[in-house]
DNA sequence: GAACCTCATTCGCTATCACAGAACAAGTTA
DNA sequence: TAACTTGTTCTGTGATAGCGAATGAGGTTC
């Protein structure tokens, strides 16, 4: 999205109050005020405009999101072609391997997890639905790139970057295409604490009748209680098997 | 909530917008502009700031939900604290009946669809998550107004009125207030057609130590597939417990 | 219990900025 | 080609968002 030619200032001062209030999980009118570089009856006023139609919700002195923005939320959601199918094949593999289990979709070059199912055992993650994720440091992001032209890879890289999170972040372009090469023979992208220390990541494309990704499944486990030969083997089968149910009936049906 | 003293105009103008296209399932420009009571470029300023950071997307002419509000959405619900352990009882009370289950919770009087769950022969409704729908016409609303004080019950039906939505709703208040005394008896609700034609639900409350309802579970099916047999015995019989269950969970853990 | 915090909230004034309107661009129909 | 759409750009200006100071409401401390 290129920038607006003519922003409208007072949304985007209204958006980052909100944003503020989900990132602090709750948070009163000055420190608030503070952080958007606005006076606090600006924002007061923001808040009980916002409030009035239960866009937040007021708890004594902390602002909260509020339930008005589970309906748009969901809306989106439902209109992503790839959730409905995807849904209930991610909740079977959260029954399955009693892992944490994710659909991922892609917007403007980065992810964004569009479902996830909690099996029994599954890590707590700081990854929630809707949350937006870089697709370099991933295993559902590179599952992804992997079934991409090559100069939209670059492209995304190009405006992204390559940040690395962890000691294990892949920051070579090079490295990296080399990487999906592989990805794209086996047809499975591995995570190995390239995001988050202690966490392993198994990921799978869901592609098109044109074989470019649209989607990607994840397993995400911790480090420890998962060994190699779980890992490597039963996990991808697992993956594999279910991204590519959602495949058939996303494409023939 | 009262009326803020000093609305911000221009945010009230983006949810607006924001409602338009989410209510019209996507919206061009000049429509949006002839709803709102905008010039078209004011509009379009507003789009392309909420585009920019994804609030929607443009595909074509047409401008959609974006997946950014999933983010909120879905963390609103998640801190909705009888959210985490009503989900998956309402997903296996889904699968047991094969019926469309609904968790709802009250806010400022309302009724807000918190999760669903679709069985197997589950019927397609207009209630999607999110939905916000009166109380007094609805099964999950009767078993929540049945267990809040008395004030409580008029306070919510003077503010929201008693609206006849179909032929069997029910508009007058003694005779509802009658009915909250049968379903505290019998401990579920019942709603024969009164929000929409062709539908009956049954609803059980969800209670906190002191009684008071938290939120409220349903099944709704079509009336020509169930028989009164089922209905009024092995429906009934089936919430109450899943019912129960979240309720010891929630208060008990 | 009074003095002192630290919040949210109210209010009036004014510089800012959201918006109307007109013009343009690009695409569709006749 | 002309007469329609539609979305987009641009600019001047009147409404209004937000500052700052005052007020109110709770809490904490001595």
């Amino acid at each position: 999205m290129a920038e607006p030619k003519h922003p409208v200032q007072t949304v985007d001062r209204m958006l980052d109050i909100v944003e503020i209030i989900h990132e602090q999980d709750g948070a009163g009118v000055s420190e608030i005020a503070e952080q958007v570089e606005l006076g606090k009856s600006a924002v007061h006023n923001h808040l009980t405009t916002l409030a009035n139609r239960e866009y937040v919700d007021k708890d004594g002195d902390q602002y909260h999101i509020g339930l008005s923005f589970l309906s748009l939320g969901a809306y989106a959601r439902n209109r992503t072609p790839i959730y409905e199918t995807g849904r209930s094949q991610v909740d079977t593999l959260a029954d399955r391997t009693g892992e944490l289990v994710n659909l991922l979709v892609e917007k403007n070059g980065m992810g964004v997890y569009l479902y996830q199912a909690k099996g029994e055992n599954a890590v707590e993650l700081d990854t929630h639905e809707g949350k937006r994720v870089p697709l370099h440091c991933t295993a559902v992001g590179k599952a992804m790139l992997a079934f991409r032209p090559t100069e939209e890879v670059d492209e995304i890289l190009d405006t992204h970057g390559m940040e690395p999170v962890t000691a294990h972040t892949i920051t070579d372009r090079e490295e990296f295409h080399a990487q999906l090469e592989e990805i794209r023979e086996r047809r499975y992208a591995i995570d190995n604490e390239e995001r988050l220390n202690g966490l392993r990541c198994i990921a799978a494309p869901i592609t098109d009748d044109q074989d470019r990704s649209v989607a990607a499944v994840s397993v995400s486990c911790p480090v420890h209680r998962v060994g190699d030969a779980r890992f490597y083997e039963d996990l991808p089968d697992a993956v594999l098997g279910t991204a590519n149910v959602i495949e058939l009936e996303h494409n023939y049906s």
